[in-house]
DNA sequence: TTGATTCAATCAATCGTTTGATTGATAAGC
DNA sequence: GCTTATCAATCAAACGATTGATTGAATCAA
């Protein structure tokens, strides 16, 4: 079975449990015996389909990049919308829906964790993550604000506080455990996520009006 | 030698060792043998010193926190100013010299990476750092932006602001790599931290002043 | 029978840790 | 003044355990 046909059985059982184990410890901290254990088979297998346990970590990116990626795609495939007022309201959805995915658990399996990971690191994976999702909403983005706002697109500014505004959303997910605790909630879930995400959209709105006029 | 006692000799060595490759491998990734090699002494003084592996983690958080605790707390001893422009004018110091902190490399010796590892995964150590310094920092910044604003210090809309400015430096830190090839920058230097945190405290100043207004 | 897949068993290498000897400096005994 | 005892510190060497990878037989469906 080669790397490009669909995951199924023991292979797609190794995909999830790297998935699970990579994001949760970490790859360096995870043994190939404990990832074939969660999967339920021998630690041949790692070899027998992936090559090592490298050729595994890869598979999880390319996994998630097929379940993701179609999502994605379709989120964003119509035409940058030409009034102000519609360019932002896709930034507001697109702010929540980004809150909701990286901050409430559960809401999409395993990948946050291993993504996090991942781009924490420089590598291979990180690289591909990021020129395939971030770069490709990073310059939507820059297009809606552009439109929001009137600057042109590829302003420095414009692109800086788009960064900023992706940013932040990450940095909730990194900051999880400690958000939760300052501000006393007892979980994070979709209704603590919208509240994180209103914030940031108000602002958004508050940077925006302020800039236009 | 007790672990209160300073570091000198062999255990500073190991200790500047720890920053550096825990920082750049990650913790399961670096080898005793490779620390000892790298502070140019033997494997058993880690356990001599720091009773083990785990023993030299905690000492570079410890010794990391003491070197940097003092600076901190000396920059935010004084009062928070009553005065909004003079409330704002901290904040704008504050992003800037985190900005360049985080972003300019060889500012801060090895410092950022350990931490940064160590922050993306929950632990003991993430904990400590995170009551010792972050906490500190993001409740003088929510009296700042108190004053600026004008709404009390503890709402919600305010503290998730505030985690939100701090956590966009911290992004640019984690994005560095892709923020430099996007911007077309040949590198991430003083001036380009500066324009990182230029855009960011105008941000925070136009939020500002339509949250006042 | 054939080819794909999984298995228990084993490989050499590396892991963190421990051991016992050795070093050099300091202080006490005579 | 010379020896001896004591101490923290460092060393080479080895410990058992675990690592990722490999082997060859066993299993299963076609």
């Amino acid at each position: 079975m080669t790397s490009d046909t669909p995951a199924t059985g023991t292979r797609l059982n190794l995909i999830r449990s790297g998935l699970r184990l990579f994001g949760q410890r970490g790859y360096e901290a995870t043994s190939t015996r404990a990832l074939a254990e969660h999967a339920g088979t021998n630690v041949a297998s790692i070899a027998y389909h992936f090559g090592g346990k490298a050729g595994l970590r890869l598979a999880c990116a390319e996994y998630l990049a097929g379940q993701v990626g179609a999502v994605i795609m379709a989120a964003e495939a119509g035409q940058v919308p030409s009034d102000p007022v519609a360019a932002m309201a896709e930034i507001d959805a697109a702010i929540h829906s980004f809150a909701r995915l990286l901050l409430v658990p559960s809401e999409t399996g395993d990948f946050v964790p291993f993504v996090i990971r991942e781009l924490t690191e420089p590598g291979e994976i990180a690289e591909m993550l990021f020129s395939q999702f971030f770069l490709p909403r990073h310059s939507r983005f820059c297009r809606l604000w552009s439109v929001v706002t009137g600057k042109p697109a590829e302003a420095d500014d414009v692109m800086l506080t788009v960064f900023a505004a992706i940013g932040q959303v990450l940095y909730f997910r990194i900051a999880r455990p400690f958000v939760i605790r300052r501000m006393g909630w007892q979980a994070l879930d979709a209704a603590e996520a919208g509240l994180i995400a209103d914030t940031i959209v108000a602002n958004l709105r508050a940077i925006a009006e302020r800039t236009r006029s």
